[in-house]
DNA sequence: AATTATTACTTGTATATACAAGTTTTTTAG
DNA sequence: CTAAAAAACTTGTATATACAAGTAATAATT
């Protein structure tokens, strides 16, 4: 079933259950089929199977219940806090982005107070910042930077909506294994005030990530302002 | 080794790892036995002790390296966000907590907007108030709710530093799966002007979370205000 | 018909084995 | 002494097996 991908056998599973979670086929409190199924379905021992489940478990998409089975959850956890989600009505699809800074490659100056390695110092900084509008009302206004290793064409993907992380996975199989986090709330600042439309002394939230990956030594530098009056910044963890 | 705990074997590991990093017999940087050399120590499966090693990795106490070993990180990630960290300098051992309100029964009225289950509903509702103070100076005002479901003798415990997490799976055997969480920026009213002796208009973070447990349908209820001035609210996931 | 007991099915725990892939140390060759 | 090759580690992937523990459906009993 899966030999010719490249990948192993267990991630093809994950990937496979996660497509199907994520399109639908699958949804919420559906049950999947049983490990043994599973395990008879694509002929893989059930070890196997249990590994691509502990990592929907982990991510988020599905949870387990001894004697029932493998229960789908139908959305993934967010990365730290990422997802945004309206406080008053569902978020439909009226989500859109305006690249402010197109990604371009810098020298690095700072880091939002976190340290850079050598190696992160040496590559060069991939820098861009995005404005994004909710029913076309400024929310959230992001600043990204990330060292340039092994990232090639990077610049040229369209950078919209929050597929940061998986253009980031899929195209270079490049995972978030964790990170650290710097949560404030301040008054907007003159050009906070332009950005969100707002007053002064509007209350802002400030968010500084550093974001970990499966390659060592790389990491994800974030920083993001949010007008939370109408809209909170969510996170499922 | 591990016989008489009635915990399954690969949780006995887990806790024995957990404590001696938390202890520093284990310190940052340091390399863990090896997975061989684990198994041949407490007699166990390889399986048995990547299982343990798996868990650690989770909960973010160690990386894995395939070809070097396990490293041992030190910190165990937050729960969502919940650790806090001076901005400025280290925190040192000057966290001191007031109890405005000490836990008591009451009847449900509201969960910070969260829809509580009609089981929920029916156990009633441990409730208490907390301020905390770091330098004497008071930082987070936190409101914390949870089901009243098979907790003997819970008011009785002191509820001080970031202990109810740790008191709910030693004492109780409840573990943290999951959760969501919003996150506002917004005027201190006159309660939060009290409380953190700051003036009207001054910036307050807010954190509202859902809590899941390894009880299904059990969710811990939780209000966070944070004056950020000096302090960040921090969080590693 | 309602209750109880049984059975079948689910995930959880645990062991044993084998080889692949990556890293570090040791040995060997120059 | 240096550099390459080999060996000895490490974790990663995968299979097969067995029984325990919890849940749901079925059969038996009252």
């Amino acid at each position: 079933m899966f030999e010719e991908s490249g990948l192993p056998l267990y991630k093809s599973l994950y990937e496979k259950l996660r497509r199907q979670i994520e399109e639908g086929i699958y949804r919420s409190g559906d049950l999947l089929p049983s490990e043994n199924e599973l395990s008879a379905l694509y002929g893989l021992a059930r070890s196997t199977v249990r590994n691509a489940l502990d990592r929907l478990v982990n991510d988020g998409f599905i949870v387990k219940q001894q004697g029932r089975g493998s229960i789908v959850k139908g959305k993934a956890k967010g990365v730290g806090i990422l997802s945004l989600k309206s406080t008053s009505s569902a978020l439909g699809g009226n989500l859109s982005t305006r690249l402010i800074v197109k990604p371009e490659i810098r020298s690095w100056k700072e880091a939002f107070g976190y340290t850079i390695s050598q190696n992160e110092r040496d590559a060069g900084c991939i820098y861009f910042e995005r404005l994004r509008l909710i029913n076309n009302r400024p929310v959230f206004f992001d600043i990204t930077m990330l060292p340039n290793i092994n990232l090639p064409r990077f610049t040229m993907h369209k950078l919209e909506n929050a597929s940061l992380f998986d253009l980031l996975r899929t195209a270079y199989q490049i995972e978030v294994t964790g990170g650290v986090q710097h949560l404030y709330a301040l008054k907007a600042n003159k050009e906070l005030q332009e950005y969100f439309q707002v007053k002064a002394g509007h209350p802002v939230l400030q968010l500084n990530r550093k974001i970990e990956t499966n390659r060592p030594g790389m990491h994800i530098y974030s920083k993001v302002f949010c007008n939370t009056q109408e809209y909170a910044l969510f996170g499922t963890f």
